[in-house]
DNA sequence: AATCCACAGGAAGTGCTGGGCG
DNA sequence: CGCCCAGCACTTCCTGTGGATT
């Protein structure tokens, strides 16, 4: 046993794969990113005014996962603030993790060294806390709200609003807002007031084409892998597979690694194609798993619902069909059924997650529902629900 | 052309949690 | 201590509707 474990931290240490596995995490940010030039250019243009001291114009950000938006503004952003010394700060707020007024206004107000709890103020109390923080601090301050639908969605604009008009309050300080969306539509949703304040300038980020990928993914394997460790074609196919999925670059670093891992737990010296054929597996499996995973008990029975329809070959599974076999599940198991109308909403809640299609159709005399299919693999879902279904005796049903 | 199904999905409210503040 | 606050998961009540069938 000792021996094993000593075998897999020796093989880890002198891994005859990775030189440097942290050049290929999601949260590495190289000293150059490249086919980002134009943007890196022109962010930099709308930003520069702040090192003479004024308000750069607000910045919306558009582009698809993986294409660069975060990076590229924690880039250059970090550039702005190494020259603008104290006068500028930059405060980064993923706002799928603080996906509400109330936290992304605690989460600002903690960057700028004010402490706030994390529940139990008014809103409007923080909003001041923040405002005397700021005019305290005497700055300009460059707010980026990343993935900024995700807080618009789920809790309105009021924070954008409260941010893009806090310069006619404040006379020491100065703010900015950069919003990042991989959401296009997104702009709809928007006020029209906030809309003008917070498109002063647009930022489009196109996908990496196949070539582009590529080009990435030889610039940081030479940073991460040693000489060798890649058979030639293992690159053009994470690009090509990257590719397909929108010239997400973030997927095809990620499948880089994966596949060099899976490489490296079975023992070889060389990543070859197959590795990458499973890592695909896996990226696709692990995501489906784990969102599966943390959903609530309601959400996975309703899944655990259309799992077993499928299984049973119905098909046109409706909404109606599915809150049936719902209502059976959760009376076998003793647990209260929750209403239709709280089905309706946890199906939308689950094709957003994409782990079920779901389309409002008209069946003429036969109603207007949704048409719900399965968009994972069944192996994901019975890994996903595996635990909750054993601890609820419910496996039989799902064989 | 009118009807009518089987829901969609908006609005408002409830009860609970987990925390302020004075 | 009592009262307030936001968020969450959910309910109740509701109006709206595409298009096959009558």
């Amino acid at each position: 046993m000792v021996d094993e474990l000593d075998d897999i931290f020796e093989r880890f240490i002198h891994s005859k794969i990775f030189k440097n596995r942290e050049k290929l995490l999601p949260d590495y940010i190289p000293d150059r990113l490249p086919h980002r030039d134009e943007q890196i250019k022109k962010l930099a243009t709308i930003l520069a005014p702040a090192l003479g001291g004024s308000r750069p114009s607000n910045i919306f950000i558009y582009g698809l996962t993986g294409t660069g938006k975060t990076a590229v503004s924690r880039y250059v952003l970090g550039r702005l603030t190494k020259k603008g010394g104290d006068n500028i700060v930059y405060i980064y707020i993923n706002c799928r993790q603080n996906d509400t007024n109330y936290r992304v206004l605690a989460e600002l107000a903690r960057n700028i060294g004010i402490k706030i709890p994390f529940t139990g103020l008014a809103t409007s109390e923080v909003k001041k806390r923040v405002l005397e923080g700021l005019e305290r601090r005497g700055k300009i301050v460059i707010v980026v709200l990343d993935e900024i639908d995700h807080l618009v969605k789920k809790s309105g604009d009021d924070v954008l609003y409260f941010l893009t008009r806090i310069n006619e309050q404040l006379s020491n300080s100065k703010l900015s807002v950069i919003g990042i969306t991989n959401d296009l539509k997104f702009m709809e949703f928007l006020d029209a007031r906030v809309k003008s304040s917070l498109g002063e300038e647009e930022l489009v980020f196109p996908p990496y084409n196949n070539k582009e990928l590529e080009d990435i993914l030889r610039k940081r394997a030479a940073e991460a892998f040693h000489e060798g460790a890649l058979d030639n074609s293992v690159i053009p196919l994470c690009a090509a597979i990257a590719a397909r999925q929108n010239g997400d670059c973030r997927l095809a670093l990620d499948l880089l690694l994966k596949a060099a891992e899976i490489a490296e737990r079975s023992g070889e010296n060389v990543v070859k194609e197959e590795h990458v054929r499973l890592a695909q597996k896996e990226v696709e499996k692990n995501l489906a798993v784990d969102v599966i995973k943390t959903m609530p008990l309601h959400v996975k029975l309703v899944l655990a619902s259309i799992y077993v329809l499928t299984k049973e070959k119905v098909k046109n599974l409706t909404t109606g069909l599915i809150y049936n076999k719902y209502v059976y599940l959760a009376k076998i198991m003793g647990i209260e059924p929750v209403t239709q109308r709280r089905i309706s909403d946890i199906i939308n809640e689950l094709d957003m997650l994409g782990l079920i299609n779901a389309r409002v159709v008209s069946l003429g005399r036969y109603g207007r529902t949704k048409i719900i299919k399965l968009s994972v693999s069944s192996n994901s879902i019975e890994e996903g629900l595996k635990e909750d279904l054993f601890m609820l005796g419910l496996t039989e049903l799902t064989i």
